[in-house]
DNA sequence: GATGAATGAGCGTTCATTCAT
DNA sequence: GATGAATGAACGCTCATTCAT
């Protein structure tokens, strides 16, 4: 099992998905973006199902590691909205395929299947943003909205600017970046 | 032909892919669950693409026709703002498929090409929402973004919140409603 | 039962295959150019099948009836030959769509049926080709060759060359004909 | 790629369209008579059409190979003309399914087209028919008419022999074939 | 372990024919 | 008698997956 092939193949599959579509990604193209034989990949990955979910899984974790970077539980609320706002921001901004990718994934079966059980789970666990908004309510500092309502309203927006940056109809350039999380930050603010 | 057939083959579509997906539409399912021979649906709609395309437009219409009922550009921004927000979240509510399937029109080579157009054709002809901020800008109510970025601050939260709402895991009651339409008003407001 | 429509339903199939071949002639086409409702068309003949036999029938008498104008068995050999060719030629110069109707039939299913059928019956009866030949045989006026096969010296060059004169590759000028059949006469004679 | 299976989808779909034509040889027909599976045939075909092309130019490459075996543009007129005559009568007697496969490709929209393309390209230079006829026209050998109504001439009849040959209603010896050729060739001579 | 040729179920679409009006 | 909307079998083609090499 060569672990560089399986990066291929996932970035293979990064690419055809963010930019064509699930419809544009047939096994066939991926085997040779990724410069495999088709057969390699169920070698790494026993399905397509699974190996779209699994590109999903890793790049959650690296968004989580990037975003994490310098981040502390301790620092006021505000701060560690901005921290994570910005971070994701400036995430996508470098990485726009990763978060193409995630898009069309969540608009998928896959992706519905996986925002269920992940959100009925145990929350707070292995979610920064639940607990943040949790500890804001608990501090007072956010409106008394659903949780959940609190995540639409700060990341709503984000992901919505991102697509028109990454459609070429704005330019996310930092100082907007910071407007837009100031203005998100409006919004959840008590 | 049969103005009924043609809108039992619509409602057909709408549900399936509102609920599985354009994957799990094929135009056979569809047609079994019209109630309609496979060919006779080419008899209404030329291909599979026109089918999906005006179906879109069709809620389109129903959505603007709805959110415009008693909508006023005399009015304060503020409650124009309140109106066109919460006109949407109610539809929505109400026609949970219908947001389901322009979610996922939008999430496809179809909805692609529609949105490149719709944005960079001329604004405020048949954009209600881009001359709603346009006129916030001009009279300082709103925050000195591109309209664009306003509208993200303003929607992105409810499709999100939407979202939550379909899938089970918040109740969007008219009072939840009213709290996130005014929250985004937050957001945007200078 | 209304004879014209009949006609006109006749008409749209010979324009329609001679022009785009058997498989630009759905049944829906051959109606509407006919201006009668898809269904009618079963009313006059049984089948696709059917009306395809029957065209070409009534296209095989009207040139018969029309190169046997002034046409008599008591003539030479060479005259009658030359009645014949001529008579021909002239016919499918002014009437392409017969000759591509005819051809495009010859050269399908239904027409390798017929040909076998036709060639195996009684010759002579109802085959003034061949008892020219006949006759010419006898009087030892052409070569000693089986019929058949001075059919196809005299007939096959014709058809190639009013082939040719449709497609536009010659114009086949009444001098040009002329020498065409004597050339014909050429090859069969003795 | 297995150069048998290329050969066996090839033989598959000679076979199917000399014998049934064009309708009777649907994909699925082909795939099973190969002995392949439907999708097969598409690793070796980009598509029906450009299978039935290929299948068209490989008998045109075989077809000229064998006549122009021992054939030379320094003989005779007389005898080049005899030459090519009865190696294409012998090469079709031999291939009888090649016959019906190319009669049938030449009327049919695929055939239509090289037809156009090759009579309007640059003569003499692929086409060694058309080459002895212009020799012929030189060498005042042949009767003066255009050089597609020589082909006429001396093609025309062949093809029609051998048709009634390979329906049965001749039998295309060695000896009748020498009289054919010789009688077309006084179809032609000056 | 890696390959890629082979597979066949399933897709979107067409069209000869039927039958309620 | 005439219609044309409705049908569904059959078409050409795609692609996730398998397996002999």
């Amino acid at each position: 099992m060569n672990p560089e092939k399986r990066a291929d193949i996932m970035q293979a599959t990064l690419e055809l998905i963010a930019e064509h579509g699930f419809h544009g990604a047939p096994m066939s193209l991926i085997a040779e973006r990724a410069g495999v034989g088709a057969g390699t990949i169920y070698r790494y990955f026993a399905s397509k199902d699974v190996l779209i979910n699994e590109l999903f899984l890793e790049l959650d974790e690296k968004i989580k590691a990037q975003i994490l970077k310098g981040y502390s539980t301790a620092r006021p609320i505000r701060e560690r909205f901005l921290h994570l706002s910005c971070g994701l921001f400036g995430y996508f901004v470098e990485f726009p395929l990763h978060f193409r990718y995630v898009e069309q994934f969540h608009n998928s079966p896959y992706g519905a299947a996986r925002r269920r059980s992940k959100i009925l789970g145990e929350a707070g666990q292995d979610d920064v943003f639940k607990s943040l908004f949790a500890d804001g309510l608990q501090q007072r500092a956010m409106k008394e909205l659903p949780v959940l309502s609190l995540c639409s309203l700060a990341f709503g927006p984000m992901f919505s600017a991102i697509r028109d940056h990454i459609l070429g109809f704005i330019e996310l350039t930092p100082s907007l970046i910071a407007q837009l999380a100031e203005a998100c930050w409006d919004g959840v603010k008590r």
